[in-house]
DNA sequence: TCCCTCTCGTTAGAAGTTCTAACTCCTCAC
DNA sequence: GTGAGGAGTTAGAACTTCTAACGAGAGGGA
């Protein structure tokens, strides 16, 4: 409040026209995905014309990824709001395949295939290490107490840099990788649509993916 | 042979050319990804002006659906030729592996993120179910003669209509789909780039996920 | 062998895109 | 009130896909 009463009447607006910039691009990509963003077209349709838009944007890549950086902190938020209530492992995928569902694109936009010359922001990586933390978190927790190692725990006890600052066994390490890469194979085969005319339930096979993973 | 000569000199050149042009193509795809081919600089590095490509394809979708075919086909070759010498499912898998990571974007061309109002023709469907079949027939057979007839079997019991023609029992149809899910999953993981920075060797996961799947 | 036809490649151009440059105008801060 | 600077404008360059109209040359039939 006493921030926000700070700042300039400039500086407000400029985060409004960001914001609404943004959710037009969101509606966009929710129905052409991430490659037909048009700067151009989102300006028309907040009535200005094009260049204008490059006083917020300094170029497209900006936008994207400021896109981004959104969608990772909404999932971040999405897994830290269920696990503040207490979810378990099965209940935060069942958050993440929800949220996936909610708008495919947005998915797609920061798990699917990379933008060509694209490189993702420090800070991205570092809501990226959130969700990993809330994951790993409660994979630690679902750990049975006598788990067998495996031989991809046993490379990962010598290759956790990417989690060392979190206290989860090797194990848990191996079980979060498992859990990321089956849940994502399922949620990105089903959201790029290659299971239409398939005509089973990919629900069934994501509820049997879970319930593969926690004997 | 005999087909070849019957053809015209005219048909010879065309087919010459088209080839010439999906080979470059796959040359700027490699390097910049699906959504950065041009047409234009396609034409300019072959010493022809822009619209002569439009005598070859009728527009830039045409031939990203010729590169699609071209990818299908020759990831069922792929797995045919493997699947001749006998080779059983985690052969087939690590076959599966080689190809992908052998070109990352002609992998992602296929299984990554659809173009936006891109529709697949309906004979690459009947390639995918080539490469389906392949890799149903090796599931079938690693299958444990005594199978648990788990809740995912029992769905695809009844939502086989996908694979109506493969004799395969609803045990190998669940497998099918456990593996090609999770192959996927850590295939456009690494593919993407996910992985970088990670510092573990995604062969491990993917050896890991391999070994799971066939107790 | 001659000639007609058809295909190929060309240039011109329309309608888009991103993005820069220069200019006006209005608002904010002093 | 007035100066400074930010916002939005138009013009335009350099791209893109794709259509239209044209010239030239090669192929196939008589």
């Amino acid at each position: 409040m006493a921030k926000t009463e700070s700042t300039t009447p400039r500086e407000r607006y400029r985060t409004q026209v960001r914001a609404e910039v943004m959710e037009r691009a969101w509606e966009q990509i929710a129905t052409a995905g991430a490659s037909a963003l048009s700067l151009n077209a989102i300006a028309k349709r907040m009535g200005m014309s094009g260049p204008a838009l490059y006083r917020y944007f300094a170029n497209r890549d900006e936008l994207i990824t400021e896109l981004v950086r959104e969608a990772y902190r909404s999932l971040a938020d999405t897994l830290a709001a269920a696990a503040a209530t207490g979810a378990d492992l099965p209940a935060l995928a069942r958050a993440l395949r929800s949220w996936a569902l909610t708008d495919p694109q947005r998915y797609l936009l920061v798990y699917g295939t990379p933008i060509p010359g694209y490189q993702a922001p420090e800070d991205t990586t570092a809501i990226s290490r959130e969700i990993a933390t809330a994951l790993l978190d409660a994979c630690a927790a679902a750990l049975p107490p006598a788990a067998p190692a495996s031989p991809l725990a046993a490379h990962l006890a010598t290759h956790r840099a990417w989690a060392a600052n979190h206290p989860a066994p090797p194990e848990a390490l191996a079980l979060f990788l498992t859990l990321w890469t089956r849940l994502h194979g399922v949620l990105s085969l089903e959201l790029a649509g290659h299971f239409t005319g398939m005509r089973f339930d990919p629900e069934v096979l994501f509820e049997s993916e879970l319930a593969a993973l926690l004997p």
